[in-house]
DNA sequence: GTTCTAGAAC
DNA sequence: GTTCTAGAAC
């Protein structure tokens, strides 16, 4: 858009063909009207209806008119039904570096449609009456909805009047510029839909977090679509990080963007003010990638703007998240194709968004700093670099990049992260020698991997069983209305079965809170209940009772295991060390900490990769068949910790 | 040579 | 989660 291009430092002003996209009786030459009737812009409405002297014509006069309307340096209205991708795509082709195409759909009602048409009189294109019911109710049957990747560079919908009335302001109010903004101001909270401006009054920088948006322009184009970034101010409200010192980062690392980066002009930033997920619908700003101060455990909730992008998008960003990483360290970025069917990707044509974790300074969160800004200054330099190198590879070949950046990790091991960065890197690099188009939507495609939910095919067995037990009698040992106890298909021990939780959404351990403690308690008696069988058959069996900190199968569930884990199907040292490490969390303890503290705590992914320990003696081995020809004999008792508490479950007569 | 691990594919 | 397998470790 006009207003675009010129804060972005461009000197062209593009034009724009609109294709609106609604059966008859959607408001497509109403729409056109209301927004000509703004004199900023002088705008062309191309009527197939009209277009051969007052009656219909066909799609090729309307594009020979389009064309020789941009020539004259009009935009244009395409008005005509476009209801499908073939119908448009001629249209899409109108595009260049001087002119950008945009979609509006007038997604109203199917009646409401009908009964406009219905009702008209003197249509142009003389659908009126009884006959337009049919019609419309044809079209409706074949429609197919625009998407980014047929060559759009914004499509916006409308589903009522408002939204109609919403965008019909928009495009009336193309044409007088926008400010450039002085970077990174503190700016006062202006309601987002009324102005792009910011002003420069100094208030609390937390009221505006939400609000406070910068722009990214590189300077290379691919086709009409300039890809850009938008991202709020990382770690100032929720990390409490000090918001002076942020600001000076974050110019520092433009100015070390711009010198190393030659596709990165610095003159092409600017501050917006408003929701970060309505960009476009809102602020009428085309950006095609944004930015999230993620938290650590890259989950929705929290506040600001880690809330209102989750909340925009909605379940399929839960779900990209997660195929690409669990966790986040600070300082780091990573960046989640969004499909195509999320509601911020039609909507706003957010193709991905990238989440970034800054350091933190508020003592309530994980990774306190406790002031040490050195240290912090450091982190948050390093999380808008990856920020920009991420952004960097949706502008490059997204295909290139691994499919899933390990980020599983709170430790500090800076060996381990460097080595990573360098894999990373390389990567990245080898992707900037392709040359292939960006932020394609089918990039965000992961080869043939399906997600529903952020999960897996395979991760899925536990959920579905759960859901519904009653169709797999074969495998359910027992079930009540919150509970399943199955036998875990490949047992890491003569005795292990999992006690499924029921309800839905309760993924694993860190979805758990004061809301559970009665499900917990019911699956720990549940545990119980098949200790004391299990050891009335056998006595000398030991157990223990607990959860994976960071599941892999969905679905919470309680894992009742005998601790000689005796079994072939324990193969490696994931499988040893996330039923001896800290990474298994007692179900007492669990049950504990929700009570106390509303949540139960959870170990690092991290903990897997260390070395294998007996689980008596606490001993190294160096590998999983030593190890395993160990654990036969060892005469230890086990550990103290476990001794309490009632975490290691055995009979009295057996004492270890 | 064999054993074992770790990463990719599923 | 498992399976498969290349190549590291021995």
């Amino acid at each position: 858009m006009e207003m675009e291009t010129e804060v972005s430092g461009e000197k062209e002003k593009k034009q724009i063909v609109v294709l609106l996209i609604g059966p008859p009786g959607s408001g497509k030459s109403t729409f056109c009207d209301s927004v000509m009737k703004s004199p900023h812009r002088p705008w062309s409405r191309i009527c197939q209806d009209i277009i051969n002297n007052g009656k219909a014509g066909s799609k090729s006069q309307c594009l020979k008119m389009a064309i020789e309307s941009l020539k004259e340096g009009k935009s244009v209205f395409i008005d005509r039904c476009n209801l499908d991708k073939e119908q448009r795509s001629e249209f899409v082709k109108l595009g260049g570096p001087q002119v950008e195409v945009h979609a509006v759909v007038l997604e109203l009602p199917a009646q409401v449609c009908i009964s406009r048409s219905v009702k008209r009189s003197g249509h142009e294109g003389n659908l009126q009456g009884g006959r337009a019911a049919a019609v419309v109710n044809k079209m409706l049957r074949s429609k197919e909805l625009p998407k980014v990747n047929e060559g759009f560079s914004r499509i916006l919908f409308c589903y009522n009047d408002a939204d109609v009335e919403n965008a019909v302001k928009t495009y009336s109010m193309l044409g007088p510029p926008t400010r450039i903004m002085n970077f990174f101001k503190k700016v006062s909270a202006v309601p987002a839909s009324s102005s792009n401006e910011a002003t420069n009054d100094a208030t609390t920088p937390k009221a505006n977090e939400k609000t406070e948006i910068v722009r990214v322009s590189p300077s290379k184009k691919l086709g009409s679509v300039v890809p850009t970034l938008a991202f709020p101010s990382i770690s100032t409200a929720d990390f409490q990080f000090d918001i002076d010192k942020a600001s000076d980062i974050i110019i520092l690392s433009l100015v070390k963007a711009k010198a190393s980066r030659k596709n990165i002009d610095s003159g092409r930033f600017f501050t917006f003010v408003g929701d970060i997920t309505k960009l476009h619908s809102q602020g009428g700003l085309h950006c095609n990638v944004l930015a999230n101060a993620a938290n650590w455990r890259l989950k929705p909730g929290g506040g600001g703007v880690n809330a209102a992008i989750f909340k925009a998008a909605g379940p399929d960003l839960e779900a990209a998240t997660r195929a690409r990483a669990n966790t986040l360290l600070p300082g780091k970025a990573v960046v989640v194709p969004l499909p195509s069917t999320c509601p911020l990707h039609n909507a706003e044509g957010i193709t991905h968004v990238i989440h970034v974790l800054g350091p933190n300074m508020n003592p309530n969160r994980p990774n306190y700093l406790n002031n040490d800004y050195t240290k912090g200054c450091k982190i948050l330099r390093e999380a808008y670099t990856s920020l920009f190198e991420g952004f960097l590879s949706t502008v490059q070949d997204q295909s290139k990049l691994p499919k899933r950046i390990n980020q599983a990790t709170m430790s500090d091991s800076g060996a381990e992260d460097s080595e990573r960065n360098k894999k990373y890197k390389g990567l990245q690099d080898k992707a900037r020698t392709n040359n292939l188009e960006s932020g394609s939507v089918d990039d965000a495609g992961d080869s043939g991997k399906k997600m529903s939910k952020g999960w897996s095919s395979w991760a899925l067995a536990l959920h579905i069983i759960a859901m519904h037990p009653e169709k797999h009698e074969n495998v359910v040992l027992e079930s009540s209305d919150n509970i399943v106890v199955i036998n875990d298909q490949y047992p890491k021990a003569r005795k292990h079965v999992l006690v499924l939780a029921r309800q839905e959404s309760v993924d694993g351990l860190e979805d758990v809170g004061s809301a559970n403690i009665q499900l917990l308690e019911e699956m720990h008696d549940v545990g119980m209940k098949w200790i004391k069988r299990f050891q009335d058959e056998d006595a000398s069996l030991i157990f223990r009772l607990g959860y994976h900190s960071v599941p892999s199968m969905r679905q919470l569930h309680l894992h009742v295991i005998s601790q000689d884990f005796e079994s072939d199907h324990l193969k490696n040292k994931k499988h040893w060390n996330s039923f001896t490490t800290s990474f298994f969390r007692d179900s007492v303890d669990v049950l504990e900490e929700v009570k106390s503290q509303g949540k139960a705590n959870v170990e690092s992914e991290a903990v897997l990769k260390g070395e294998l320990r007996c689980n008596r003696c606490r001993s190294v081995h160096p590998n999983i068949p030593k190890l395993k020809s160990h654990i036969r004999t060892c005469p230890s008792q086990f550990p103290h910790h476990l001794l309490q508490n009632s975490r290691l479950l055995a009979r009295p007569e057996s004492s270890n």
